[in-house]
DNA sequence: GCGACAG
DNA sequence: ATCTTGTCGC
């Protein structure tokens, strides 16, 4: 798939906070009408600790099933720290490099991180979104800004997540008995269809499918290019070369 | 100035 | 995110 020039990747920390105060004008935060989700993807990254090799992933899936229908990898240098506030600046070239190996483009993104849950309300999502031109949500597993209040410990229990006076996305609780993911909106969407969409992803496990699989995959493809021949081998063979 | 801080 | 074994609970 193809992809918009948005801006170079090759910036420091503060041309990349620049950078976010002026993507944030193109950012549309509303559902195109009659959005038509057939396809979603899943987008994640995996790196190892004293390296700066980075792999990244899409895993689309069936939107109804929720079965995987493609997936596609990359390997690249990261070139970028890690800087709360700035993540999209470390993740996003490496996805963009398993972006183009896929064949068309899915109907909606999930990020592993927030939206407009964000500082600048241009977190991974909204930044994705706009690069791959495609409807995106966040779906984080920790605040990165903001505070809600309590929430119901059913399943589809929400709780505003407020920061400096705006509403800036939703605690969810995605299962009974376990922390909230901390949903906003990326690009080309609003907050209640993401809402709505991430618990409709996430029918048993507190993660959305697409975030599980694409965290999967990427993990698959950091141990096979680092050597370690287990993880999935394991389980075809059991112990059968142990003494 | 101090503490917090997606992955 | 990653480093790591066992362990508590449904």
């Amino acid at each position: 798939m193809d992809l918009k020039l948005l801006h170079d990747w090759n910036v420091t920390p503060q041309e990349a906070v620049a950078l976010q105060n002026s993507l944030r004008e193109r950012l549309v935060l509303r559902a195109p009408s009659g959005l038509r989700v057939s396809r979603v993807a899943g987008a994640d990254i995996s790196t190892e600790r004293g390296n700066d090799t980075g792999y990244g992933a899409f895993v689309v899936l069936d939107a109804e099933s929720l079965a995987p229908v493609s997936q596609q990898g990359a390997e690249a240098p990261l070139g970028f720290p890690y800087v709360p506030g700035l993540l999209s600046f470390r993740e996003l070239p490496v996805l963009a490099a398993a972006w183009m190996r896929l064949e068309s483009a899915p109907d909606l993104l999930v990020f592993d991180g927030q939206g407009t849950a964000h500082p600048r309300r241009m977190g991974i999502a909204c930044h994705g979104g706009l690069l791959f031109g495609v409807p995106s949500i966040g779906c984080a597993k920790s605040l990165l800004v903001g505070s809600h209040g309590p929430l119901g410990e059913e399943r589809g229990a929400t709780a505003e997540i407020r920061h400096r006076g705006e509403v800036i996305g939703m605690a969810v609780r995605t299962r009974r008995g376990v922390s909230p993911v901390y949903v906003s909106p990326g690009h080309l969407m609003d907050l209640p269809t993401a809402v709505e969409w991430v618990l409709r992803l996430s029918p048993r496990y507190r993660e959305p499918e697409t975030t599980r699989h694409a965290h999967r995959l990427v993990n698959v493809l950091r141990r096979q290019a680092h050597g370690g021949l287990q993880g999935d081998v394991c389980g075809q063979w059991g112990r059968a070369w142990s003494p």
